[in-house]
RNA sequence: GGGCGCUUAGCUCAGUUGGUUCAGAGCACUUGGUUUACACCCAAGGGGUCGGGGGUUCGAAUCCCUCAGCGCCCACCA
């Protein structure tokens, strides 16, 4: 045989990639088909191929060829996500490894920069979807910061100011000191630290007391304005009016009563630092309190902090411990358990800052969102995610978009430099202008008076637009293909992103559409690896996609990364998966190069065993087929998976092949075979989603053309015929198992008697193939020594000249005992009256049914036995 | 602190509305097999009192309560 006894992936892979990229045979233009749209979620710029990517896609990729293979008009759109602030940290040290630093250049230097650095690495991660065979429309490509995207996000804005949506507001933000810019909530991780609870004394003035106050930071002391106390707190009714000395520094300050004070923690006294904390600077803000900032951009103290300015504030918190405990400031020091709060970027802790930024209003545009969720217009996968959604949306808080950084869009809001409380909200500095003089009727303004905002928006309000932005919905609100696509069909992303980004692109779905942007979400897991860990750097556990394509085949890790993805769930990732991937890919292989080896006659009549064997695979076939589409329809993709594994392995190749297979020397009838390719395509069909370059490889061989597929309809199955099929595969089972327990040789002939109607003579065709028996229709003949197996409820008989192995007669007494106490629980359970009185009567019936079955059973069991003993 | 979810075979997980067609699958394991597509293979087999306890019911892996363990999300306890 001329073809390789193993599948070569590299070989097939290298063509097929080349063939899907010259012939844009996945691009899609509106037409009168139904549209099936699925918009990628933009993985960053220059970031590259991971674990995640690999299985998310692969999802994607499955859904989006199932649907062309079901004549939708379908659309995978492309693209890649700015990532404002993770992209310009990777420019920034690019730029230190340079000796350059951000603050030394201009912005349109910097920028300059980061346009190379995206031109150098961006994009790699497309090509690596390809590698795993992502069938994109790779011709609608689009990244976030292509023009028309950016004209979407700044029309946006513009849309949402005007509207009122938007406003500017001094907040308490999270300040990453690394990075230098706010970060939204969601941008915030918090990690459990063991920390020190500090008790420091402040003195009341016009007294010797001191009243202790505990604190976890007590470097923040030079923000401090007052102290706030519990107004139910009995214990401190007597400062009422007393002011307090703040340790080193030596400011007065007030004794305020605030609700929020609670009592039990520490000494029920707060130390107030309105620049610091939101909770402060509430507090502050109720009770007028002055705000003093203690902190540089970068986490430095400032001059506020006297002799500790310019100190970093880590170090200074030590230092300011030790003059505290020197001066006898500090009255104990406890262990306390805490939250800290982390940049997801930088990893640095997160300082609260009182900042004037921008805001989306949140709670009006959530409530459409709330709702089609709810009421299942849009339906998440699994349901778990949909109490996780309503719990955030019904209580959000409005959206930080301003971040102090240059890499992405540029806040389109300009403002007069004399004064920047007045501004104007325009798409370019020629129409700020123009809006300027009729808003403030300031007529003789020129560019000079006016400035542009210096932040850039949040990567996610680009992003949120995403499935509206990429069909130019936007900026051309009746374009053709955002009518034709949106609302798209489904979304594959992980639940890490639910509130970044598909709650968000709900909220603008119906804010821009008045319409929701997806019928379904899917949330995959995490991939972990074997041991449950997360996949990370640091840990070095994370396998490269492309190392594991070239071991196993695209084909391979597609489908081992399926074999343990249920929604939702995280998954154990283990290489051994792509193993068994590969291990199936290398199966379908072969099994074309037997079927592509038969001998065929052209006169040979088919033969019985053919005939059945046709029959019944193409009822189990339309009948799997449905388990499949089922599996489908309620994303169940890995169930999917396993069901189409065990057809083509065990139904198609170890039962369907080995009997169609002709004898050795023999051929295989012309009609025969026609019917075997033409359920192999069908079967290669089905596998095409999952494996796509096999698929198409072995298609083009046995087809002779490179004609389209399609999804394999069902019609009406004859359950019969399976059910006839599977009792002589049972019987089959069974006739080796006595063989084996017998060691009769598994290709000796054995005579077979039998005394139902099952087997017709296609049947009894398929049994002698596969167990060379002999067979006799009859009564059993009480005189000869035999043994008898059963079937369901039929007895078979087996004439052997050997007799039955020590081994077989001990399995035929337990099988006897268990049948007898089945019996018993049948028996007791029809004579209680409760029973056949309050359950159904099918219920009951069956239960008879079963006990007549059970009866007989035992009959033929005992006879089996006495047999033995005559 | 609030909310959600999980606990079924050695491992990873299925089990819609309670009823021996529900105690399952894949992997792993055990045994036997290789000139005739594939040892990246074939055939056969063993294995679980469904986390513990209690309740509802004629009947519970499935419904209710409770305890234990694990995981996730949210939140301004200094």
């Amino acid at each position: 045989m001329g073809i390789d006894k193993v599948y070569n992936s590299k070989l097939v892979e290298k063509k097929w990639l080349k063939v899907w990229s010259d012939d844009k045979l996945f691009k899609s233009i509106p037409d009168n088909r139904p549209s099936y749209t699925i918009v990628i979620p933009p993985p960053n710029v220059t970031g590259i191929l991971h674990m995640g990517h690999m299985l998310n896609n692969t999802i994607q990729d499955i859904l989006i060829r199932r649907a062309r293979l079901r004549g939708f008009n379908v659309c995978w759109v492309p693209g890649t996500d700015h990532a404002s602030i993770a992209t310009e940290a990777k420019v920034v040290k690019m730029l230190r490894d340079k000796g350059i630093t951000k603050t030394d250049i201009s912005r349109e230097k910097f920028l300059d920069y980061a346009w190379e650095w995206t031109d150098k690495h961006g994009g790699l991660i497309l090509d690596q979807l390809k590698r795993i065979g992502c069938s994109c429309d790779w011709s609608r490509t689009k990244f976030t910061l292509d023009d028309d995207l950016s004209e979407s996000v700044i029309k946006t804005f513009i849309k949402l100011f005007n509207e009122g949506y938007l406003y500017r507001d001094k907040k308490i933000v999270n300040w990453d000191p690394e990075a230098k810019t706010t970060l939204s909530n969601e941008e915030v991780i918090y990690k459990e630290e063991e920390a020190d609870l500090y008790y420091l004394k402040y003195k009341i003035v016009g007294s010797n007391d001191y009243l202790s106050i505990a604190t976890t930071r007590p470097e923040t002391i030079f923000g401090d304005t007052a102290v706030a106390i519990n107004s139910k707190d009995k214990r401190y009714k007597k400062l009422k009016n007393k002011k307090l000395v703040v340790p080193l520094v030596n400011r007065e300050i007030p004794i305020v009563y605030d609700e929020s004070v609670e009592i039990e923690f520490g000494t029920g006294c707060l130390k107030v630092t309105p620049a610091h904390s939101e909770k402060d600077f509430l507090i502050g803000k109720k009770h007028k309190l002055e705000i003093i900032d203690i902190f540089n951009d970068d986490a430095t103290l400032n001059d506020n902090a006297i002799h500790y300015s310019g100190k970093d504030r880590f170090k200074a918190k030590k230092e300011i411990v030790d003059e505290l405990n020197a001066k006898g400031l500090i009255s104990k020091i406890e262990n306390y358990n805490h939250n800290i709060a982390l940049s997801e970027r930088t990893n640095c802790v997160v300082e609260p800052k009182l900042s004037l930024q921008w805001f989306v209003k949140m709670k009006e545009l959530a409530k459409p969102a709330i709702d089609a969720v709810k009421n299942g217009d849009i339906k998440f996968h699994p349901k778990k995610y949909v109490n996780v959604y309503r719990n955030w949306m019904e209580n959000i808080r409005d959206w930080n978009i301003s971040r102090q950084l240059y890499w992405g869009h540029r806040i389109p809001v300009f403002y007069l430099k004399k004064d920047n409380s007045k501004f104007v909200v325009a798409k370019n500095r020629e129409d700020a202008l123009i809006e300027f003089k009729t808003k403030f009727n300031a007529v003789d303004l020129n560019f000079d008076d006016i400035i542009q905002d210096d932040d850039v928006l949040d990567t996610w309000f680009s992003s949120w637009l995403w499935p509206i932005s990429v069909f130019d919905g936007i900026r051309f609100p009746e374009g053709r293909d955002i009518n034709y696509y949106y609302p798209t069909s489904d979304i594959v992303t992980g639940p890490d992103i639910l509130f970044f980004w598909i709650a968000r692109m709900i909220m603008s779905g119906y804010y821009l559409r008045n319409k929701k942007p997806f019928d379904n979400v899917y949330f995959t897991g995490l991939v972990r690896d074997d041991k449950g860990r997360k996949m990370s750097k640091q840990l070095g556990n994370s396998p490269d996609p492309i190392e594991l394509i070239e071991n196993y085949g695209a084909d391979g890790v597609r489908i081992g990364l399926l074999f343990s993805a249920p929604a939702g769930n995280d998954l154990l990732f283990d290489t051994k998966l792509c193993e068994q991937g590969k291990n199936f890919s290398n199966k379908i292989w072969n099994a074309f190069r037997l079927i592509d080896g038969f001998e065929v006659s052209p006169k040979k009549e088919q033969e019985l065993y053919e005939i059945a064997a046709i029959k019944w695979f193409n009822e189990k076939l339309k009948l799997k087929i449905n388990d499949i589409d089922n599996a489908f329809d309620n994303f169940k993709i890995s169930e999917a998976l396993m069901t189409t594994y065990k057809l083509v392995w065990d139904d198609f190749c170890s039962i369907f092949l080995e009997i169609v297979k002709p004898k050795f020397g023999e051929k295989i009838s012309k009609k025969t075979i026609l019917e075997v390719n033409n359920l192999f395509i069908k079967i290669l069909s089905i596998l095409q989603p999952f494996m796509p370059f096999i698929t198409s490889e072995v298609l083009e061989n046995i087809s002779r053309s490179t004609k389209n597929l399609d999804w394999p309809k069902t019609n009406k199955i004859d359950i019969e015929v399976i059910a006839n099929f599977e009792h002589v595969n049972e019987l089959i089972t069974k006739i080796r198992n006595f063989k084996k327990t017998n060691s009769i040789g598994f290709k000796d002939s054995v005579k077979l008697y039998y005394e139902n109607k099952i087997l017709d003579d296609e049947l009894k065709s398929v049994l002698q193939k596969l167990t060379n028996c002999e067979l006799n229709q009859s009564e059993i003949n009480g005189s000869v020594k035999m043994n008898s197996i059963m079937v369901g409820k039929y007895n078979y008989f087996i004439d052997s000249d050997k007799n039955l192995s020590e081994e077989g007669i001990l399995k035929i007494k337990e099988d006897l005992n268990y049948n007898i106490g089945f019996k018993n629980i049948l028996e007791k359970k029809l004579s209680n009256k409760k029973f056949v009185d309050n359950a159904p009567k099918d219920v009951v019936e069956n239960e008879k049914k079963k006990l007549d079955d059970v009866l007989s059973k035992i009959i033929s069991l005992k006879n089996k036995i006495n047999n033995l003993g005559s």
